[in-house]
DNA sequence: ACCATAACTGTCCGATCGGTCAGTTCTGAC
DNA sequence: GTCAGAACTGACCGATCGGACAGTTATGGT
């Protein structure tokens, strides 16, 4: 049944972003890659050294991407700088976002398999943080809050002192939800 | 060598966290916790009926603290309701840091165990945010504008229109990182 | 037609892990 | 001291998973 190499590697490399993201890495097996791909598990490691080998070659593409848009923004500074550099990610965030949300399903799934809905509380404190508001542009900034504020706290206490890290972050935060204090 | 019944498990839950924060939830065995707390795996389940129990008992107070934020803003409005949830959120993210933390190991993990180094790339990508500046506030806007963007990549597409997404997560970018356009 | 080689597979293996269970040790009430 | 029950443990089990390997099938060049 033996397809040319490239097409069965791209279809197994297909099948596993998308099992990646929806069962997460360490979610999925070898198995379940290989009947979604229709082919044998022996079959996945003939054309992958391992498991981490798909992962890898997943993931490399964004890691370029990112690699060139610093390599672009190296020469700028100021104002062009930030710009440039926050165009950039986005654009490279949204493009990639299915190897994002492969990264995250892992923990998703934990949070949610509890016994416990995280989820609607989830989605209580993001109406909160958009005050309340349906219009899509509150509601992107409350989910970016409430993703900086919760990758910022799980940053290495390196960054600033605990007191300065939390002035900082209400800070920024009510500027992300473009809130000019009462 | 039966201590009292609240000594070993607080013992537990201490090492669960410790090891769950490092390795990761599902990098951490029930022989890892049980070692780090100097008892038998078979104890450990003598205290909790699995794994994702201890987790669960691990999540609750997080749970239980951002269920109380959410009562105690549910009756506000406006500038009042944005800012109590702001501060409240901020204090409850640092508060619970560790099991933040091991909500993220997992990835953090798999992200840095590729053969590629990611982290000097996310390194290079925060000193762009920041305008190649040293000072904390940039610092930690640059953490959260990294953080807000790559987890609203992975939200779901509901949210709002890609071009419409794309167009708000980059202007609350700039507004987090407090940019003047130029 | 032939054959070297790439592509593919069924089967087996070792390791790990979560969880069970029967049995032992400790503790506190009487 | 005794005894009931809580606390604890060693040994074992079934399942799963990543991976190895020998063998089979398809392919393309001559």
């Amino acid at each position: 049944m033996a397809r040319s190499a490239s097409a069965l590697r791209g279809q197994i490399l297909e099948s596993a972003l998308r099992l990646f993201a929806v069962h997460g890495f360490r979610g999925t097996s070898l198995q379940d890659i290989a009947s979604d791909a229709g082919c044998s598990k022996a079959s996945l490691l003939y054309h992958f050294a391992g498991k981490e080998k798909i992962l890898t070659e997943l993931l490399t593409p964004a890691r370029d991407a990112l690699a060139t848009l610093l390599d672009r923004v190296a020469g700028l500074a100021g104002g062009r700088l930030v710009e440039e550099a926050v165009t950039g990610y986005v654009d490279l965030a949204l493009r990639y976002r299915r190897e994002i949300r492969l990264l995250f399903e892992d923990i998703a799934e934990m949070s949610c398999h509890q016994d416990l809905g995280v989820l609607e509380l989830a989605d209580g404190l993001l109406d909160a943080l958009a005050g309340r508001s349906q219009q899509a542009p509150a509601r992107v900034a409350a989910w970016m809050v409430l993703g900086a504020v919760f990758i910022t706290s799980a940053t290495d206490d390196e960054v600033a002192p605990d007191e300065v890290l939390r002035a900082e972050m209400i800070r920024s935060a009510l500027r992300t939800l473009d809130h000019t204090p009462s």
